[in-house]
DNA sequence: GACCAGGCACATC
DNA sequence: GATGTGCATGGT
């Protein structure tokens, strides 16, 4: 079923080609940034910081929380963002130097049970790191993800991120493009037809399913 | 003007 | 363990 159902997302919408960023650090900013809020502002945050060559993990933890938060606003919840963009960067740096390629050498395991620790670093965002960002195979779960199972009562409307995260990595090969494609696929099903309100059931591609 | 967007932590019961 | 609330901007 999720097989298929990845199918019918590819030859309907095609490669997503994800993440929308042009280094792994910037995939780690986006991912705290997007929390809860439109990729659209997000940008304008991203473009902020690039602006001003802040874009770099060293120069980012320097910045005072005012200066921080004032460059993000457009992404919202700006002053939270800021604090918990600062704990990120007091592990990334205080671990590891700011250098992703020592994050990488970690195990996917650990590396998850790290983030987990952070402030502010949730599943999703962990998840989200450690598959766009550092290339390992994590099935990312997301508002859209539930919403998709839960109409096709796949899943309870409830269901818990672990749970689901489960339902998907028992049942798929775990690779890295894979994961990728497929929840990219599923926002850009969320984004176009499986919205909160408003659903577009009538020419949606899974309507048979 | 209401509603929503690629969550998360924390308070309260 | 479940349920409710704050955090905030910008597009539809």
């Amino acid at each position: 079923m999720l097989r298929s159902i990845y199918n019918k997302l590819y030859l309907a919408f095609g490669p997503q080609y994800w993440w929308p960023g042009e280094s792994p650090f910037e995939v780690m900013v986006g991912a705290i940034l997007t929390q809860n809020t439109n990729w659209a502002n997000v940008e304008k945050a991203i473009a902020n910081l690039k602006r001003n060559k802040l874009l770099e993990a060293r120069a980012l933890h320097k910045l005072s929380h005012k200066r921080l938060a004032s460059l993000i606003k457009p992404a919202g919840y700006y002053n939270i963002k800021a604090k918990r963009l600062k704990n990120f960067l007091d592990f990334f740096i205080g671990c590891y130097k700011g250098d992703v390629k020592s994050l990488s050498r970690v195990s996917l395991e650990e590396i998850r049970q790290n983030l987990l620790l952070i402030n502010g670093i949730g599943p999703e965002t962990a998840d989200s790191i450690i598959l766009y960002a550092l290339n390992k195979p994590v099935f990312v779960i997301d508002a859209y993800t539930k919403r998709m199972l839960a109409r096709h009562n796949l899943i309870p409307e409830n269901a818990p991120y672990n749970q689901v995260q489960k339902l998907f990595m028992q049942k798929l090969k775990k690779n890295v493009k894979l994961f990728n494609e497929y929840h990219a696929l599923i926002v850009r099903l969320g984004k176009d037809y499986c919205r909160k309100t408003k659903p577009r059931c009538d020419t949606c591609p899974l309507k048979n399913v």
